[in-house]
DNA sequence: ACATAAAACTAACAAATGTTAGTTAGTTTG
DNA sequence: CAAACTAACTAACATTTGTTAGTTTTATGT
């Protein structure tokens, strides 16, 4: 079922997130759309429901992807800095098989249907907040800096939500070897001790 | 001349940049944005002249701003930390003055019109290919970690380029303890030794 | 007070947008 | 073979878009 062939829809929801980060979801018409399918801008209605629909289908998979990751590592309550370095493989791993959905996320996030943003925008902050606590308990246990750990969860978010943007300029090389560089610079800095 | 009322254009400019942040270029209509400053869409003719100039007026400020301020530090031939130091309150600095615009050049740089937009990849090619320098320097002299250069150089630079998010979410608080907790984490890291 | 410039207005345009209705050709299934 | 389904098509729709032309109002300087 996983190594079958895409479904009409999925190629759909391929190629829009692939045009959604490359240009922007209000960028893209309809028609640019159907064109990168080589069929009709109204055709694509025997397959989708509308554009918005695209969108939210498309954000709200990898949403859930990272709060069933999240999940998984949380229940596993293993040490602070392991679980760190396991977020960290997530992001890598999300963004290696998903890059243009990731980048759709990243942006067009804003131009999802108030529904699908207000669930979205609740799985994001469910996700902040676990970490966030992954964050302030390792302070506690004194194996993290004792900085604002706002500061350094979004200094952590950062790297690893813009990933997508220099994977995709780098390819791949060695998936395991990126992953083993970034746990390193966020953990340990960039500064010789 | 600084402390000045602001021109009319520049209130346009003001403006646009919160609403194209808020919702990205192609979000905004011309007369979203002439709502905003309580007149008629056509009204903003007489100030500016096309919805693009408005957009590359923008960014390319910034752009500037950025590329000045490279340009002082690498022209101090200070240590490799200090620069790395500088250039992060280089970012801070910008953002603070300027989040709104920030948030344009980072997501509506796609849609410069094609001399804008190649004027800025030129700007940003310089501006990461001095970094790029400073981080090689830095492993040569072992002031900085022996791993790939790329992944050091995307790692610092897409925490500096999103500080404008969370900035505005937080409110500035303390800049000056904010620049130093954000060189803390990106130069020491995260983890305690 | 008068002339000039600055900045607003109304009305309209051609093009592009998301979407619907109705139709047709090819494929699968009973 | 006939029925049903899949997936494409053409044609058209109401809106929204950036922009222009022409006009009127407001502010400024002599």
């Amino acid at each position: 079922m996983l190594l079958d062939k895409l479904t009409r829809k999925q190629e759909i929801h391929q190629t829009a997130a692939k045009l959604f980060n490359e240009m922007g979801f209000n960028a893209i018409s309809m028609r640019d759309l159907a064109a990168e399918l080589d069929i009709k801008a109204s055709s694509l209605y025997n397959h989708i429901s509308s554009k918005d629909e695209i969108l939210s289908d498309i954000i709200l998979n990898i949403g859930s992807q990272f709060t069933e990751g999240m999940l998984a590592i949380v229940n596993q309550e293993e040490d602070v800095i392991t679980q760190l370095e396991q977020l960290i493989s997530l992001h890598v791993g999300i963004v290696v098989d998903n890059p243009d959905a990731i980048g759709c996320l990243n942006n067009d996030w804003k131009h999802l249907n108030p529904e699908s943003k207000s669930r979205l925008v609740k799985m994001r902050n469910d996700y902040e907040e676990q970490f966030r606590r992954i964050i302030k308990r390792g302070i506690v246990e004194s194996k993290i800096v004792n900085l604002n750990p706002e500061v350094i969860l979004f200094s952590l978010l950062s790297t690893l939500r813009s990933m997508n943007i220099w994977y995709s300029k780098k390819g791949s090389d060695d998936v395991n070897e990126l992953t083993r560089q970034v746990k390193s610079i966020l953990l340990e800095g960039v500064k010789v001790k």
